[in-house]
DNA sequence: TATGAATGAGCCTTCATTCAT
DNA sequence: CATGAATGAAGGCTCATTCAT
């Protein structure tokens, strides 16, 4: 990868290339896989040529960890945010789905990519960074649910399953999860909570 | 791969030994992804030669249909043998939710790789027979919920997206379950349908 | 590079081919430099193929040390084991500056290859054994000059210079010695010897 | 590589950029060797830009011809100037020796490329005119030792071994010289030359 | 004049698989 | 039965060089 230009038209025009590559790198991972996705997958998903791609990027494994950045990155900023704020647990809860919910489905292919990567994440020492954001979102989000228990709204006898459960159905909604579909990533998200609070007895 | 011995005695060892290499193939296949797992990484795991891991198997690929077959077969018979019963739609849920923790929690990795292989399987043609296994099992619970909401058991405007959510938090125990943990397997399934029958509000 | 075999037969027979491989490219180095000979330059001077290869090196780099260490470490096992026997310090002069000559002329691309990458093996921390071996050999040599100044043998204000010199003259030979040439080794060894003791005035 | 500016002031500037740019790939090839030195490690060696290396050079093989030229035409012409006056042989022998370490001291970089690319330089016809430069230097050296041998000052059987002894303890200096250490080019010449005449032997 | 994006051939290496022994 | 040598296609990546701007 060459060094950005610093001239600022050039390096605009570098920077939006650069992302679109990290895009068709997100697409094409999800599809294939990491390990799936050859270089001329990339070159064929970006249209650059095969020398071309290392313009944009260092090495494949650059292109993945750009990928789970733009993933974890803002969606632990928006969490940050929103807990910042006062709030009941109940309205965190909600709010905090809801950003989780729309930022899986605008980081589709991201989310996928996190979730089939996942094993490799955890064995390699190089994605410590991005073991420890996915440990802070989650300490976070388990936080809301404790604080809520401590609080006399929640009752739950195991906080910690309760927020594995919500982890599960959120992540999972990157797998079916369609941008046009009959329901929005809020509609979601808020039927999510709605479920997880009042359960579906009759 | 050589065609299984017919003498009973080494039969018996052939196919012993076979398992033996699906296990390992599961086991790598979970921790590297498939693609990620060369020859050399199960010829390691299996203790096998390069020449004689291909008295075992057709190919890699065989070995990751073999893995998912263990899967999905005896999960699928397991569900159909608990719906020919009689039960009510809650007896149902619960029963179907144990048998599949418990199958998840003895095929940690085998649940792990489906995760993971998820969307290849969605690609190739050479995977119908997976697909339609997912399929059906997710539509013989989804039917179990749609007979409990018109059987006026269970209040839900949207059993698919009900049963989406328990899709996803039941998956994703292969994730993070520990054979030797807190909880077991039953334990697990029965807190998750207590979860979402009857929420956490307080 | 797959693991030696253990049959002994088979092993008798890796460990030959190996030693061809280590050959060829010694040669090849020497003729193109390390960096300007390909994979497939090797392949042309082994008869193996692309892959073959593969099986009896770890890779260029490992070639390279094979063929260095293949130079450093007889020269250095015999230069200690001369040292070892008492003598003068002209005859120890003698004795090594032979043994160092024959062992040059059998291993003329081994030094070749030396001569050209002295400089990568000076930068880069991979290359401290072969560098240490140089060393050694080099404080070796130089403690007879040493001790022949300081037994009043050798008559020089400067013995570190007259090392450099002889160091010079001798490593030279590697680029021009032939094997069917007029000199011996042992000759050519000896008249150095005589050109460093007696010069060649008048 | 453009044509040369041809107003004076353009001119004088394109001729010092390039002649930095000569020095800085003598550098660059003499410690990474000419195969290891990469276009990107020469605009990291001279500053300019990937395409402005260009302006002053016609490509990588050009600038190795530039740099070897550099060290052959001035070391021949200083050679034969030299040996236009008249001396005696041991004259020249001191003249020539001090000339040439003093040309080795002040073009290391260019002396160390020369020797790592000797083989190379020996197979290609491309480099005819550097391999001539070489053996004239050669003759013109070598024919002084055997005038003074035919002029009864010399006293050696093989002048030929003793030309191939002085040529490698000269050359080997560009491997060890350093501009600030103890000797200077000139009293290393004359140490050389009063070696090569009186030997050491006390 | 100077830039840096783009090229595509070629680099070293790994791969799943075959087959003579 | 079992071995491991051998294959050659494909892998990710670097290269020297060109050229539109």
């Amino acid at each position: 990868m060459s060094s950005p230009p610093t001239r600022p038209v050039l390096r605009a025009r570098y920077e939006r290339r650069r992302a679109e590559v990290v895009a068709a790198a997100a697409r094409t991972f999800a599809q294939r896989g990491y390990h799936g996705t050859s270089i001329d997958d990339l070159i064929a998903a970006t249209g650059l040529t095969r020398g071309g791609l290392y313009h944009y990027m260092d090495g494949k494994e650059a292109l993945l960890i750009a990928v789970l950045d733009e993933l974890m990155d803002p969606l632990l900023a928006r969490t940050r945010a929103i807990l910042d704020g006062p709030a009941t647990p109940e309205d965190h809860l909600r709010a905090l789905t809801r950003a989780w919910l729309e930022h899986i489905a605008t980081h589709r292919d991201h989310m996928v990519v996190f979730n089939q990567e996942r094993r490799t994440l955890e064995r390699d020492p190089a994605w410590k960074h991005i073991r420890a954001a996915r440990r802070d979102f989650e300490r976070l989000l388990g936080g809301v649910l404790q604080r809520g228990v401590e609080a006399g709204a929640f009752r739950t006898t195991d906080p910690q399953l309760t927020l594995l459960a919500l982890l599960g159905m959120a992540n999972y909604t990157a797998q079916w999860y369609a941008p046009r579909g009959r329901l929005s990533a809020e509609q979601i998200a808020d039927r999510y909570v709605d479920l997880l609070l009042d359960g579906i007895r009759a």
